[in-house]
Order: C-alpha cells, then sequence, then structure tokens
DNA sequence: CAACTGTTATACGCTTGCGTATAAGACAAG
DNA sequence: CTTGTCTTATACGCAAGCGTATAACAGTTG
C-alpha cells in the first residue's frame, strides 16, 4: 500500500486558504497541487470534483467555528461574558479563522447552500451574546439589538476602511464595546 | 460617423451589475457583451484591456456614492441627523449601490488600489455620522465609537446570517438604532 | 525478490476567456 | 450614390483550468 504523501485534509486545507486569500473562484485545483508540490494527479482519488472540495472545506468550516470552538470556551468555563469574549478571540481574532469567515460571508450573498451553512454559524454564536447580555439586561428585545450590535461591529469593523482621527482602530473598538457593554439607565437603572 | 448602439456607459453599467452579482472575477468581458445582446467587437474601442474596465467601474461607483450622495443629500438639507439618514438610505437601502458596496468592500481585502477607494469613500460617510452624532454628544472619543457602532451595523447586518427568535431584521435593527442614538446618562446625564 | 495496491506524474481533449486582426455594416457628409 | 469614419461581427492564437486515461512509482505483503 503506497503512502499517500498528500493526504485529503491538506487538500482542504491548503482549499481553505485559497479560499481565505481570493475567494472560492481562487480555489482552483491546479493552483493548490502546485503549493502543495505535487500535480492535481491524487486529488481525483481524494474527491469526486472542484465542488466535492468546496463541500469538505465547508464542512472544516462549519465545524472548527463552532463545535471547535464552543468545546474549547465550555472545557474552561467562567461566567458568560468572559465565554463570549473568548469565543470572539478564537474566531474573530485568529489569523487563520478570521479570513475565512469573511471570505465565506461574501460567498453566502451567491451562493444559498453556503448562506444556510453560515445561518447555523451564526445562530450559535449569537447564542453565546444573548447569553452574555441577559445577564445584565432583563429586556429580550434589547438583549437581540445588543447582540446584534455586538455581532455587527465584530465582522463589520473588519471591511469598515475609514480612518479615527488620530486614534487607532483598537482604541475605538474598545470605547465601542464599552458603550455596548453598558446598561442603559433607561432601561435597568 | 457611425452611431453607438453600444456606448462607455452602459459596459461600465453592466459591469457593475456583474460586480454585484459575482464580485470581481465575474465581470467578463463576453459576457457582458452578450447580457447586452452584442459581442465583444465594440469593448476594445472604449477600453484598453479588462483592467481598464475595472477602473472606470470604481470611479463610477466612488463618485455615485460620495459626491452624488452629498450633493443630493445638501440640496434638500435638514440638520444633521436626517441628513445621515438620508445618505444611509441613499446607499444602504438602493437596490443598485448596495450590492456594489459589499462587493467593492470585499475586493478591497484582496486589492490595495481598491482599498485605498473604499478608504476615501467610506471617511466622507464617517464624516456625516460625525456631524450627528456630534450634535448630542459632548465627547470626541464617544462620537468616534458611536459613528464606528452605526457603521458597522448599517454594513454589517447584511452579512450576518443569524434568525431573531420570532422579530424580524427590521425590528432589531429599529432597537438597535435608538440603543445607538440615544444618549447615555452615564456620560452625558 | 516478486506481486499487489494505492498514489502520483504526465499527457490528452474540452471549454472558457482575453486580446488582436480583419471584414462587414451603419451612418453622415459631400 | 459614393466616400469616409466609426462601430460591430467574426475568426484567430493563446493561456488557464477541469476532468480523464494511462503509465510510472513507492510501499506493503508474502
Amino acid at each position: 500500500m503506497g503512502a499517500a504523501r498528500t493526504p485529503r485534509d491538506r487538500w482542504v486545507e491548503e482549499g481553505l486558504r485559497a479560499l481565505a486569500d481570493g475567494g472560492p473562484d481562487a480555489v482552483r485545483i491546479e493552483a493548490l497541487a502546485k503549493r502543495l508540490g505535487v500535480t492535481k494527479g491524487g486529488f481525483y482519488g481524494y474527491f469526486a470534483d472542484r465542488d466535492s472540495l468546496l463541500e469538505a472545506m465547508l464542512d472544516t468550516w462549519e465545524r472548527e467555528s463552532t463545535d471547535d470552538v464552543i468545546e474549547q470556551v465550555e472545557r474552561e468555563g467562567g461566567d458568560p461574558r468572559s465565554k463570549a469574549q473568548r469565543a470572539g478571540r478564537l474566531t474573530f481574532s485568529d489569523d487563520r479563522l478570521l479570513p475565512i469567515d469573511l471570505a465565506v460571508r461574501d460567498w453566502a450573498r451567491r451562493d444559498e447552500a453556503v448562506a444556510e451553512r453560515l445561518r447555523r454559524v451564526d445562530n450559535r454564536r449569537m447564542d453565546l451574546l444573548r447569553e452574555m447580555f441577559g445577564t445584565f439586561c432583563s429586556d429580550p428585545d434589547e438583549v437581540e439589538a445588543r447582540s446584534l450590535i455586538a455581532f455587527c461591529v465584530a465582522i463589520g469593523h473588519h471591511s469598515l476602511a475609514a480612518d479615527h482621527r488620530g486614534r487607532t482602530r483598537a482604541e475605538v473598538l474598545a470605547r465601542a464595546g464599552d458603550l455596548v457593554m453598558n446598561r442603559t439607565r433607561d432601561h435597568d437603572g
């Protein structure tokens, strides 16, 4: 039995890198093979065709973005606030997962099956945010609104190109985080 | 002098539609020609090559997204709040401009020249938000944070796939708008 | 070492898309 | 109606990229 120099997982991994760098159109089999130092010869032993690789990539991304992150967060425990913050860091501050996430988000606008996967992932992430805001906010409508704001800032600031008049993005984000996290005395004071 | 059935602007317009639908990779000259009911024969009379069309598309988008919108907003006048809201509607509720905006935003992550254009556009939009929040918020750091939040929600909610437990997206957005617009008594009360 | 099995390289046909060259067509001017 | 000019159609060469077929290769097993 000949040993596989380039197992199935490496094609998926390199495919995800290409997706992050250039979107789904950049996932080209011959280009991946070149980066892996082989030809496309072995590819079709693992995958029926290019679409089959894209499916496998999405499977991997969905698992890493939900089960893997949530398992890690639950294992370390803590209050809802630190759990949500840790989950956010694991996905949106990760050099590997963040660019994939942004690419999938754009992809989902053009592919209904991808949109459905993203919906599952985002719903699980929103649950963490709802739990967190629920600890200090009694109005469920406001919990939902704050969760939406937090999520939109977390993903949206990466596609916002504006400057901040001498401030760094991190500084403005920190202040924005304070605003979203603090209870407003209008509703709960 | 033969009359042009397919003037330069129509190529740009159809290119922007393709960009909105499928990203920059979907802007294919022969595909545009097919949609315009001609062949690519006339294309190279207006543009040196494909990149030249992409440049022209970005020129048009940048002008329509800034000068055209701001001119229209200033012409109708009003207080900063209604001006910012009108500008937001003109760009982010426009069936034509919104998908182009989202596509350009993704494109900018991979092309530095596009990122530079987007930076110019976003800076002008942020100026409108700063002006608005400045009318009822004295702390410039907080003005910046609220402007960031408002912008991120405006663009980010389009790529958020989550549901809202019986609420519509519009309802949650309305409540989020209230939260961002209302002064917090912590700082100004 | 010999045979077997799974992996990879190479070569092929096919399609799509870019950019060019050239011919055909349309319209205005004279 | 003829000429000239601008626009469009058609045909070509070229390069990528997909999927297939076949041959070479490398371990494993006996």
